[in-house]
DNA sequence: CTTCTCACG
DNA sequence: ACGTACGTGAGAAGT
């Protein structure tokens, strides 16, 4: 046995590594007693990299550990370890796992442990820390990270050992991206940082746990964040099936496009399409009259300038109101290329496992509002303007993909919460709110651009907006927004009210409010106003969650592949597809203090394109 | 590492 | 006193 000592907040701690049988049969004595106490043992793995699903990746060590005694297994040295480690996997009736939906992924699919067998008996520290503070450090939070966790709450000095291991990987001759499969088994920063992991965890556990109470949040919040992150550790199990040969011909495709359209503006004196400087400085010399700034002062040419150079609008349709500017056109267009490649195509393709499918890592409690994200690939954000990109996605064999999603959540969620009276109504009559608030404000003659104004006016609500977004977005005459805006005012005086009795009530309690379902909600000093925004998303991420939960106990859990802030999308059997559909429905139908929550559902083709415009015959 | 840009709800 | 669009993930350029 080699055993690394340390100290952590000034008391020692040891990491015992097994390198023999007799060792393990002293981890053996230890497990046995940590099983009979009632503390829960902290347990950790490292592997070979983040995708865990890749073609490649490997499971190196499983580390199991208390406050004082870090037990180091090297599985990838042989069977007695592996052994080991799943005796004690299978056996300990607590555990205590920082990022739990991680590390049981790897367990599930490399010991062939499942997560609905190891979840229930994990508590994972991550969601503690998120339930105290949900905010990352850039937004002044002390973030969800082993890391700064440790260092906030247990020891300053506790070092970071993810940064520690990237000095030895490059001692080694290796990068960030070889190191975790490259470093020697044997290496003792390695031993003793994968050994900290578990010590840091486990001493973690019983901080948040006595800060939870301490702070009176709601006991309820931990079993069910923990019952959703199961729910989301299953769908990225799933995952999603690719069409590979679409993705590949799709690849070659639109880098034939990216480069088409960047040798034209080559011809303009645009070397690089991707530098904003270089596009704007053309664009100057070619006499077009570039007026926006960017927040740093940089001449502004995004999306919309060139668009609008191009004689287009947002949508890329053509506006024949002047000569389009064919630099503009070409940077739009090898832009776009560029990025959808670059950012989904080849994401598809790198993270795809061996059977074709790929698992985006679902992160269930990732905004400061709780809202759920979803990265590598980043599922939630693929164009939905066109099939392009979605078509790269498939249902199962033999299914077909079902999206169903909430009818202006949001809105409903605000009519709940700030209790808005004439807007229950319309919605307890089944009313369009946007027509109704259109009617209401401009009369029974109202327009389709009243429409738009009004719901632009609605978003503004949900968002904090003043009169000068709401213009800029509905593109409505500034006179028009400012009636419209006091006339929603008068129609709907409640969401005022409750905006201020909200930011007050932060105010009172040290800029934390506390959500309608008992989630603490930092606000920023200098933007209050947001207070409205976070109470609504908020809410309506737990309406959500609820509805995920609904599903789970209904045994819909196995159809399930994507969370998607206002949507679930599912792939299910094609001839059950109607009665299944439904059934989602049914379970994202909910009441919230007499607000009707509705939901439809959809179904498309395999294709998850199926849903979105310009998809071929599938 | 920060800024800018762009994809989504 | 008044008004403030919210939340993400991701790539590329530039410092």
């Amino acid at each position: 046995m080699r055993v690394h000592e340390y100290r952590i907040a000034g008391e020692p701690v040891e990491v015992r590594v097994c390198t023999s049988e007799d060792d393990l049969e002293l981890f053996d004595v230890w497990a046995r007693d940590m099983a009979n106490s009632r503390e829960p043992v902290a347990v950790d793995t490292e592997t070979t990299g983040l995708d865990v699903f890749s073609v490649g990746h490997r499971l190196r060590l499983v580390q199991f550990g208390d406050d004082h005694t870090a037990w180091v297994i090297p599985v990838e040295a042989g069977r007695p370890f592996w052994q080991a480690a799943i005796k004690w996997l299978t056996r300990l009736p607590r555990m205590v796992v920082h990022n739990a939906a991680y590390d049981l992924l790897v367990l599930d699919r490399h010991m062939g442990l499942p997560l609905e067998e190891t979840f229930p008996r994990v508590t994972d520290s991550k969601i503690i820390a998120a339930l105290i503070d949900p905010r990352q450090p850039q937004d002044g939070g002390v973030g969800t990270g082993l890391k700064p966790l440790s260092a906030y709450w247990i020891d300053p000095n506790a070092p970071d050992t993810q940064e520690g291991l990237t000095a030895v990987f490059r001692s080694l001759k290796l990068t960030k991206a070889t190191g975790w499969a490259g470093v020697p088994l044997d290496n003792p920063t390695y031993e003793l940082y994968a050994g900290l992991d578990v010590l840091l965890t486990s001493r973690l556990l019983k901080v948040l746990r006595r800060v939870f109470v301490e702070l009176g949040i709601r006991p309820a919040l931990v079993p069910y964040e923990h019952q959703l992150a199961l729910v989301c550790a299953i769908m990225q199990r799933a995952g999603m099936v690719l069409d590979e040969d679409y993705v590949r011909q799709l690849d070659a495709e639109l880098e034939r496009e990216a480069e088409h359209f960047a040798r034209i503006a080559s011809r303009f004196g645009v070397e690089n399409i991707n530098s904003t400087r270089q596009v704007a400085d053309c664009l100057l010399a070619m006499g077009e009259a570039l007026t926006e700034r960017t927040a740093g002062g940089a001449i502004k040419a995004d999306k919309a300038v060139l668009l609008a150079l191009a004689d287009m609008d947002l949508q890329w349709n053509r506006l024949d109101i002047r000569r389009p500017n064919p630099l503009a056109n070409a940077v739009v267009r090898s832009k776009r290329a560029g990025k959808w490649r670059s950012a989904y195509v080849q994401t598809f393709i790198e993270t795809m496992d061996a059977n074709g499918r790929v698992h985006p890592n679902v992160n269930p409690l990732q905004a400061r509002t709780g809202r759920m994200s979803i990265n590598r690939p980043a599922l939630q954000t693929l164009p939905s303007s066109d099939a392009m990109i979605r078509r790269a996605l498939l249902a199962d064999e033999g299914h077909v993909t079902v999206s169903c999603d909430f009818a202006a959540v949001e809105m409903r969620v605000l009519a709940a919460l700030a209790d808005v009276r004439r807007m229950k109504e319309a919605l307890h009559a089944g009313r369009d709110l946007h027509d109704f608030t259109a009617e209401l404000v401009f009369g029974p003659d109202f327009t389709k651009a009243h429409r738009k104004l009004a719901k632009g006016i609605g978003f503004g609500k949900v968002y904090g907006g003043g009169a000068a977004t709401i213009q800029r977005q509905t593109g409505a005459p500034m006179e028009q927004v400012r009636v419209a805006l006091s006339a929603y005012d008068r129609v709907y005086p409640e969401i005022k009210r409750a905006s201020a009795r909200w930011q007050r009530e932060a105010m009172s309690n040290g800029m934390v409010i506390e959500t309608v379902t008992g989630r603490r909600q930092p606000l920023d000093r200098d933007r209050t106003y947001a207070v409205v925004n976070y109470m609504v998303q908020s809410a309506a991420r737990d309406v959500l969650g609820q509805a995920i939960l609904t599903m789970h106990e209904q045994g819909l859990t196995q159809y399930l592949r994507l969370p998607i802030h206002d949507e679930v999308v599912a792939s299910v059997p094609a001839g059950e597809a109607k009665e299944l559909a439904k059934a989602i429905e049914d379970c994202m139908t909910m009441d919230l203090f007499g607000v009707h929550i509705a939901a439809e559902a959809e179904i498309g083709g395999r294709p998850w394109g199926s849903l979105y415009p310009n998809c071929p015959a599938y």
